[in-house]
DNA sequence: TACGGTGCTTGGAACGATCAAATGGATCGA
DNA sequence: TCGATCCATTTGATCGTTCCAAGCACCGTA
């Protein structure tokens, strides 16, 4: 059987109260007794009975988060990779992980206050927030903290906390990156009105002033390899001699109109997926550890927000022909 | 606050006792006393607190599933559908899951004991299991109750709980419904040794001897796309007319290969990722669905195992111009 | 000497459920 | 009529922790 409280406090010679004191408010404990309690506590190997503690507390430590659908491959990736982050970060701050489904956003909705109200999770985290997103102000009301990874599209919502990444910053120094070797860096993205996708293509616009270039080769379309795939034949025959990309799944698209037409063109990619490792384009790392980290230290305090910024992961290829992404490489950080 | 037993007890006019049983053990309370306890459990809105329960029967009823670190995209894009399966089966036995991630296996088997013994989980789910897991000979020495997604590739193995997918069945279908249309059936794999992998293998060659067809238009490369792609050229080189693939990152490579060589020639992958949706190539899929309810089944009974027969996704993209493929979906369930 | 304060420790109660044993009736055969 | 058996329900104890109010030394001050 495992050693309670009481058992220690025995072994220890003090009481249950003070054991329970050495262990969570150690500085009211005289430093003699301390030691002598953890020395018992080391003998026995003593840990807390974590349902007792939380019958007591009504409180578990415990972080809930939405697993959801995977419906397209590259942003499933994505949020696995950031729920991997997030149990890790949660670990090394003593607390745990629960993960749940959901159908739709009310139904997220309501799973989360029945799991706030057992106590089965005392904190929350909302991925892949959009424009106007109900359980912001659902949450907010409810009183039950949480933190949004992405930030809100709208002055309208509730105050609370976010973590976002800062995709402008990404794209820029995707572009400064290429414009440090080639010339007419070109943007693939999607159509306007997605926040993270006007983002990203101003990133590529900024860099492109700044470097006193014009920022006139950009094709918009769906995220879909296909359609991507003929934009970049576009933009090829314009003249571009480089491709911001606004995701990995473009990126893909824009490596097949390359490889049709045999040029030996820059691509960079946005998110690190397996693709871009698999087929060796640079792309931007979204640094999700940072992000999980950042989540983990708003979910128990104020509204706040932080902007976490990516950092482009440059690739060379060997097989996939393209000099000007090994010289980016070799070159280390002199772009920008 | 919410309702307690002993709230619904004085609603209903029994004593706690009975409202516990009325809840857990329905058949022994009167018929008429129990309707009366439902109607005050509904009146209050009655949900038990978990925390209590847990610490009196020191048990969970949660489920630990480790997060692997997501090495490639495609492997760990898979895990996550299966993590999101295994989340949605174990809500509807109302079950929870708790998720953690571990440097190593030895690691994991440390972590999975020490959730185990503090009972925040009581049934564990292996995955990417391996030749010798020492995984499993440990856990099943500590009497933790497991079920592996992978089956035990040697016989030295203790005797466990496993579900695996079919995978021989898998690239049969595939290949018999390339052989209902095309004629030549290449099969692009991994080299021997990974057990997976050589029964993908197999499933090709048997549906190739089944239709009397020689069975010698074969490669094995890492799994790796660019790989692929030279491995695919020198198929089609010795006039290979269809390619199944023992993965949808050597899919991605052979329909680089084809897009260089213009070739309209069919390629089947497997796992059915979003590269598969994104390309519009047709892909093996595993059924995931089916596999964690097969998990849930075995976990709290004998050593058994399951195996589940994946399904082909057949998939025509316009764009790819594959008709072959198109034809082939068309045809429906024609090809055995 | 008495008194209030501070630092450390203590025992009892409570959190909300289940377990184990006891109770009170009804039924039935001897 | 009595005891045995069964069914439905109740009572008291318990799981292992933290909360709470009180206790006890010891100190400096009046």
């Amino acid at each position: 059987m495992r050693a309670t409280l009481s058992d220690v406090a025995a072994q220890a010679g003090v009481s249950r109260q003070t054991v329970s004191n050495a262990i969570n408010t150690p500085r009211i404990v005289h430093p003699a007794t301390l030691e002598r309690v953890m020395a018992a506590v080391d003998a026995l190997g003593y840990s807390p009975n974590l349902h007792a503690r939380r019958l007591r507390t009504s409180s578990a430590r415990t972080i809930g988060v939405r697993l959801e659908p995977v419906a397209d491959g590259v942003h499933g990736v994505l949020l696995d990779r950031f729920l991997h982050a997030v149990t890790e970060q949660a670990a090394r701050l003593d607390r745990h992980v629960l993960v749940f489904t959901a159908d739709d956003a009310d139904d997220e909705v309501a799973t989360i206050r029945s799991l706030a109200q057992r106590s089965l999770a005392d904190a929350f985290v909302l991925t892949s927030t959009d424009h106007r997103d109900r359980r912001v102000d659902a949450l907010a009301d409810s009183g039950i903290p949480f933190v949004a990874f992405g930030r809100p599209w709208d002055e309208g919502a509730a105050p609370h906390a976010w973590v976002d990444v800062d995709g402008r910053a990404g794209t820029r120094e995707a572009t400064e990156a290429c414009l440090a070797i080639g010339d007419r860096v070109a943007f693939l993205g999607w159509p306007d009105g997605s926040g993270a996708g006007d983002e990203r293509r101003g990133g590529w616009r900024d860099a492109m002033e700044a470097a006193g270039m014009p920022a006139n080769l950009d094709r918009a379309v769906e995220d879909d390899p296909a359609e991507a795939q003929d934009a970049v034949a576009e933009l090829l025959a314009a003249g571009a001699t480089a491709i911001v990309c606004a995701s990995d799944t473009l990126a893909l698209g824009a490596i097949g109109a390359l490889s049709r037409a045999d040029a030996a063109v820059p691509v960079v990619g946005f998110d690190d997926t397996g693709v871009a490792a698999g087929l060796g384009f640079s792309s931007v790392d979204q640094s999700l550890g940072d992000v999980a980290a950042a989540v983990l230290g708003l979910l128990h305090g104020e509204p706040d927000h932080r902007l976490v910024t990516p950092r482009l992961h440059r690739r060379a290829h060997p097989r996939w022909g393209l000099p000007a992404q090994r010289s980016a490489a070799a070159d280390g950080k002199d772009a920008s």
